[in-house]
DNA sequence: TATTGTTATACTCTATAACTATA
DNA sequence: TATAGTTATAGAGTATAACAATA
């Protein structure tokens, strides 16, 4: 059973968790853009920097943000333009540099907070402190399992052969392009 | 405590659920990018219909799939285009458009099924039946809820003209440029 | 008038690759 | 050579608004 089907209880877990995370993402969104303008990408950038002891890498702050390099410099640009980070090069490692919260960063980071836990209520309202438990338990192990795989973006996996038509033929839906 | 403040527990269970989902979201992602060239919102919408009766409406198949109705429009545009759905309109409402699944369609998502599967492995293999269980119940009664709120985007929040400022302020970090 | 869907458009975001500079 | 970060660029995806057609 750890093959290759899935228990219909797992599939049914699956999508609801998904569906229920998609919600609440869309949501917190919506929240982070009307009453701060901002993503929920870049204010998860300005906790993770507010609630650092003092100033980290870039590499450090990517870290947990899932994307590539280029993607946090992009992201970085844009709130060291707001005057909600600055950016300076390490004095230890000339390469590294060293990204912290201006005042702006951290004033905006705590007007919008409230708001923010406002919109994860929709999460917790329904669970009772034990669910609350429960599912930070669970969904740690989970955390460390993925983290613990192999990114597998590193075998690029080739197509199975045998036809490819199936779909990859006819495809060419989007990139590849 | 459900007024304003989180507690630290609640606080954590929040990130790591969330850090969990995004981390799997990628994964996904990756798979069926690698495997089906095709997104996972595609997917989805492919899941969806091959798992309907017949055909279903636009607005019925947008349903859950968060975005706007331009946004389905587009991801329908390409998957037309790839074969993989057909979209004609409907008899009985002539507003409507009736969209289904092809074979090759069908196939595809027949096809990725299995990869996918695999990749919310990473999901369910550190989790117990009982805990599967306790997380499909918990997060139906998340996803309930958060259907239950009004969307909220009903009111198309009027840009603020004047200034725009009051969140903004210091912000025009993205958006409003 | 309200609803269904499409189109035009603008913009955000992400990823890849090339490049610079330091270790 | 490997690592840290930036830049250029290209493309996917999304949202808003205007539009057409039917109910």
């Amino acid at each position: 059973m750890n093959d290759d089907a899935l228990e219909p209880r797992e599939l049914g877990a699956y999508f609801v968790l998904m569906e229920a995370v998609s919600l609440l993402q869309h949501r917190i969104e919506q929240q982070l853009r009307a009453e701060g303008d901002i993503s929920s990408v870049q204010f998860q950038l300005l906790a993770r920097l507010a609630g650092a002891p003092g100033e980290v890498t870039m590499t450090q702050l990517a870290d947990g943000v899932v994307y590539s390099r280029s993607g946090l410099t992009y992201q970085a640009g844009l709130l060291e333009k707001a005057g909600l980070i600055t950016r300076r090069p390490s004095p230890d490692d000339e390469r590294a540099t060293l990204v912290a919260v201006t005042d702006a960063g951290r004033d905006l980071f705590r007007r919008l907070l409230p708001g923010h836990v406002q919109v994860t209520r929709l999460l917790f309202d329904p669970l009772t402190p034990a669910d609350v438990e429960h599912l930070r338990e669970v969904m740690t192990r989970v955390r460390d399992h993925l983290r613990a795989q192999p990114p597998r973006s590193a075998a690029p996996r080739k197509r199975r052969s045998g036809d490819a038509s199936a779909a990859g033929g006819a495809k060419r839906t989007t990139r590849a392009s």
